[in-house]
DNA sequence: TGAAGGTGTGAATCAGAGC
DNA sequence: GGCTCTGATTCACACCTTC
């Protein structure tokens, strides 16, 4: 890639229109690294269906509704499928042509979608590296409780081909960014929110799906150098802008929407270019991994049906297999179950129940630290 | 279900062979969950790997040096990922068969195989709850420096359609393990090792990719009830067998390497299986037994003309003989009378209304738990 | 000023029985 | 299968109000 050719670029800027044309007009192998959180196409059918999601409190969920995330037009489930299939390879496919040979790929997506997009993903050429997770730090709970609390994003790392080993990874960077630890492949962060996400004038959040600038930080410091030039085909607010900005790489951002393109352009104007003063978020705390009881019943350490004692033995309860505790009619967490006993308000059930060795009363406890020990290397 | 089939079914048994072929010969609807750990290798080790490669026609290749294994025979990544697509779809499609309505499947698989198999799933009409991550505390490092430490691994839930909502799910048991709080999509486990993991007499570990007991204990536990049949038709050294058999669950394995199936048969044979009391789990309230309010009036724990509030005050109402509410104008159920005060479109009323008690407000639903204890220790 | 408590909200495929 | 009715259900954080 020549100097020449890279100035030919529309860089540092927003192209409006259809990504995929957009990035038609771009030159094979002049981009150094794609970005793209593309729609979930999450089917949500709010207004035909059961209607809109209520918190137990009964106030309404602000959910993705928005006309860029349908694909199919409301027709069958293997439709809409279809169609996310044939966008997704569309978009995929030019962007490897525009990708060096040099570069990667970064997607982002959620279960409803990063299937689909891995399969074209591997389908179109690319090797993948890596998967990683972003585990949110404070997601939004299943509020039916129906479900697992969908705590997690999951992004893929992937090289042009399988022959291509010159990918560009600091690896020592992202070391010195752990704690001097080898980064892993699942990222604590929490999400966008606070002064970090943009609102309206109305105070209603500009972007449905705003992205934490740290998360991109992250990859961008990784899979990147200063100079190079970051594309990425759904723009949105701008979050790959301003963070590409702000550690000295170009951007180019692609999208739709002319009123996102205009908060893009004024949150990256504020931004100021080469302050490489690292956020403050991107070190996740180091914290003692918290040890549910049930995980020690799981775990084998204690088997359900073993009886448990307090220190003078006035009680006994007997654990069941979700790690609860039943003492005559009562039934809870090891806490709840102590606390009741008691007539108390509130008991660490830790500390409180003890099990059966050789004669001896050992405190469960004694169990968490070694679960601690052992989940402890992963803080 | 009647009990007559279930007997038909190889139950607590490895039943050796081709699983797909396996499958074909197992009733539709018939197992409640589907736990599998699929091959992935199939689509790397082209060729070194001839044991799991398989004919068009899905006959499996049997020798080593079969003609698989030379250069330009049309081997091709797009080749063997078509090839891999078509064993996913094959055996999923029959696990679909073999669910019944109520029933689940759970895949686990890392970025090598899983976008594939997630596709799959999705297309051939399971509907995906989540997915999971396991994250794994010790995980190897990748020590080229080349790429993230490969830390988790993936694992889907789907249900048998979009439409069946009442698929197993313990959502209680699962919140009492977390130490009462909702069980989030990821998942800190250690990798199976120590006296875990199952070794030959020469010391080696006696299968590459032996998945700990914790793992299957959570997701028994969580998708199953006590005396539910469980399918696992890649079932290696028997994980699956071994957890369900300890928490009171049927399995069914499905092997075709006999030294595998050896190993797990011994393996299942040293597990005690449990005393089915400590295997129950903290009920849902959805399972417990409806109580009306109109028992609570009937049976004198609150009088006919008492007064309800809400848990600020903001509104009273006046309970009626049938134990219906009044406010002001509006009458009907503690639900309705609830939902209407608030201008909301639903309310529970068992926990919306309070009765005064020495002073302070207790919910209703205070006495619907008395009921319930009683009407609990009569059966 | 600070502590304590109340409120708002985030990519969400979020109910089930009975008639 | 559609309709009606009952009734189950939330975690971490940011921000604001009150004392």
């Amino acid at each position: 890639m020549s100097r020449e050719s890279k100035t030919d670029l529309p860089l540092d800027r927003i192209v409006l229109g259809d990504c995929i044309e957009s990035m038609r007009a771009l030159p094979d192998k002049s981009v150094d690294l794609v970005f793209a959180d593309p729609p979930y196409n999450l089917m949500l059918d709010k207004g035909t269906r059961a209607g809109q999601l209520r918190r137990p409190d009964q106030s309404v969920v602000d959910g993705v509704d928005d006309e860029w995330d349908r694909f199919g037009n409301g027709t069958s489930i293997a439709e809409s499928y279809a169609e996310y299939d044939r966008f997704t390879r569309e978009w995929l496919f030019e962007a490897r042509r525009i990708l060096k040979d040099t570069g990667a790929l970064w997607v982002i997506g959620s279960y409803h979608n990063i299937f689909r997009v891995g399969t074209a993903v591997q389908d179109l050429g690319f090797w993948m590296l890596n998967d990683v997770i972003w585990r949110k730090a404070n997601p939004m709970p299943n509020f039916r409780g129906r479900r697992f609390t969908n705590a997690h994003e999951t992004l893929i790392w992937a090289a042009r081909n399988e022959a291509q080993k010159t990918y560009t990874f600091n690896y020592d960077a992202l070391k010195t960014m752990n704690d001097d630890l080898q980064m892993r492949s699942d990222w604590l962060l929490p999400i966008c929110g606070g002064n970090e996400r943009l609102k309206g004038d109305d105070g209603a959040k500009a972007h449905p799906t705003q992205k934490p600038e740290a998360l991109l930080y992250r990859i961008i410091v990784g899979c990147s150098h200063p100079g190079d030039v970051i594309l990425d085909p759904f723009f949105g607010t701008g979050t790959t802008g301003a963070v590409a900005k702000r550690l000295g790489r170009h951007f180019i951002g692609l999208e739709r929407d002319p009123a996102y393109a205009a908060v893009a352009s004024q949150r990256i104007a504020a931004v100021e270019s080469g302050d490489m003063a690292p956020l403050s978020v991107t070190k996740s705390k180091r914290e003692e991994p918290r040890i549910p009881f049930g995980q020690v019943v799981e775990r084998g350490l204690i088997q359900p049906g073993t009886k448990l004692f307090d220190q003078r033995r006035r009680w006994v309860a007997r654990v069941r297999a979700d790690g609860s505790l039943v003492v005559n009619d009562a039934t809870g967490s090891i806490h709840r179950v102590g606390a009741h006993v008691q007539g108390a308000p509130a008991c660490n059930g830790w500390t409180f129940w003890h099990f059966e060795h050789q004669g001896n009363l050992v405190p469960i406890d004694f169990y968490r630290s070694r679960l601690r020990a052992e989940l402890g290397a992963s803080h």
